[in-house]
DNA sequence: CTGTTAGCGCATTCAG
DNA sequence: CTGAATGCGCTAACAG
């Protein structure tokens, strides 16, 4: 059953050329609008399929685009993917899919893309620990790459990330108009450069608003959840006059740490204090109090990461400026912010 | 730079014919061991890759193996794909990915894999809502395929899943040798062959220690969280003699959500009623009291279904006697189970 | 507009 | 053991 056809067999079932088949197949527009009918019928009567190695050959494209990620276990991996996966499947491309489950870097993946002409394209979701100069050495190569840049890092490759400056800036913004000025950062490592741009955006909307920076606020607080703890119970150990009456956690579960922690030296969130957080991910709207956040478009990432290979592999010529795509963060107001307390 | 060889460089550089290096690239004994050690090098400095389209087309196999899951969202699904990569990068396959994003089931994708011979099997992760029936059909026209079957369904493909009846004993065990005699079950759907499973599987053991099945401890409790909080209130509202001393919930947020009612009720774990869980998610273990779990293979059963379709594509012949691995899971002791308390 | 003729890069006979 | 000849299924000029 269901034997496999070849372009000739449907050309003989149709009574008409091989190239005539393979133009219908590749929609030109040189082909009889009735014969071309005519052609799809037949195909789909016998439910022709082109062969995908051949096709690949002959063309010099494999049809595939090859998306290397970190690790499924990162929980806004689904959110890109599946922007991906939208994409992709709207298309004639595939996504084959390579995980980095070794240590040692990309390891032999990245040169047997390229040699072997494996995929036609490269989306790459950047992992904190790999060097980004094997990609744009294969990217000179003419391998079509984008990097789906969570970390914010700057690079010559074409890239989509989350706009983390207006990120810090919007929570800057809502905690200044509830009447906050003394609003402090729990930033986790802050040589990541997202977290530089987040508080970037939060300096410069305090700084409009006339408040001055104070180191004292601007917590390293590294990944370790005790760090943080330690740290939250040393901002209310300021004098009172310099106590914050916001903080901004770098991501959700640091803001529910440092809930937590608040609870803890008994004040109240957010009468006593505001918390902001980062992220959006789905405990933030189940916790209580429900966390205000910013949300990062992850789905939106994954697609227009998507669109920028997949035109990048159309127009191989136009040496593609290299863009860097920042896509918009979207503030979302939950219950954990509120108007500063009087003093 | 990296201009692309082909076997026809290769073989010039080397002093010899294309079909020497051939003979070279697929490992045949026919060659003298100088020669090929002189070709291998030279493929090795100039850095060939045999073309991926070229090799599939040639010898009617495309390198690929399909991965159809349900999406990535299902926190499981990082360890299913970890296991299969391990096992998949070792080999000259690569995985390509296919994500249901639409509703209407594995729509076109099936059936363009098997025309177009897109890959060379398939390893599906069974999904709720998906019937078995295309997948079957695919096998029967020479596709191998392994079922990742998560959901304890039958049938008639080659399938890899969990030890469900075992982990219901498993539980079963521990709870009665701890001394318990009133074992509550917080079932779930119990219209999914996997819950059934595991409810067979704690039943068999009672029976076998001379504990009769109490019908009113099997809850069949859906998915919604209130609708089993409403349960354990109901089972503590029973006369005492008929209340359970421990509760065995179908997944570990269950067992959180009963634990949580428990407390609300004013009963402790472990001391007053043992709970429990199904799954072992990272929260079981930070959680308190950490839950007493049955851990399930993820990583073991995306290895083990690679390796099948791996063999299966190896030896298309050998007719393969569809084998439905079971693979052991584990009981994990922690603290949210205790001695049955004195009455 | 349609049919003819060459390859794409490799595997696989088949002689030598 | 090695080299020359075919073909995989399709695309891409090129004629007709």
């Amino acid at each position: 059953m269901a034997e496999k056809l070849t372009i000739r067999d449907v050309a003989r079932l149709a009574g008409v050329s091989k190239s005539t088949v393979s133009l219908v197949l590749n929609e030109s527009p040189k082909v009889d609008p009735a014969t071309r009918r005519h052609v799809l019928e037949v195909m789909r009567r016998h439910n022709y399929v082109p062969s995908f190695a051949a096709t690949a050959l002959s063309r010099g494209n494999t049809g595939l685009i090859g998306m290397i990620v970190p690790g499924l276990t990162w929980r806004f991996m689904a959110d890109i993917n599946y922007g991906v996966a939208k994409v992709i499947e709207d298309t004639k491309y595939e996504i084959v899919l390579f995980t980095n489950t070794k240590d040692g870097g990309y390891g032999g993946i990245l040169e047997r893309i390229l040699t072997s002409g494996l995929t036609a394209g490269l989306l790459v979701v950047a992992a904190y620990d790999q060097p980004l100069e094997p990609l744009i050495e294969l990217q000179r190569n003419g391998l079509p790459i984008v990097l789906i840049n969570t970390l914010g890092r700057a690079s010559e490759l074409p890239s989509v990330g989350a706009d983390n400056y207006a990120g810090g800036a919007a929570v800057g913004e809502h905690l200044v108009s509830l009447g906050h000025r003394r609003i402090a950062s729990v930033l986790g490592p802050t040589d990541h450069p997202y977290v530089q741009e987040r508080l970037r955006g939060l300096r410069d909307v305090l700084h409009a608003a006339g408040i001055a920076p104070d180191p004292s606020l601007e917590l390293d607080s590294g990944f370790v959840e005790e760090t943080i703890r330690g740290q939250v119970r040393g901002l209310f150990e300021l004098p009172p006059g310099r106590r914050p009456t916001a903080i901004f956690a770098y991501h959700d579960p640091a803001a529910f740490t440092v809930i937590d922690e608040l609870h803890r030296c008994g004040l109240k969130v957010p009468e006593d204090v505001s918390v902001v957080g980062f992220n959006d991910i789905d405990a933030a709207s189940h916790v209580r109090p429900a966390l205000t956040t910013i949300r990062q478009p992850f789905v939106e990432m994954g697609g227009r990461a998507a669109e920028l290979v997949l035109s990048a592999i159309a127009e191989p010529d136009e040496e593609q400026p290299a863009r860097q795509a920042l896509l918009p963060v979207e503030l979302i107001v939950r219950d954990s912010t509120g108007a500063v307390p009087a003093a």
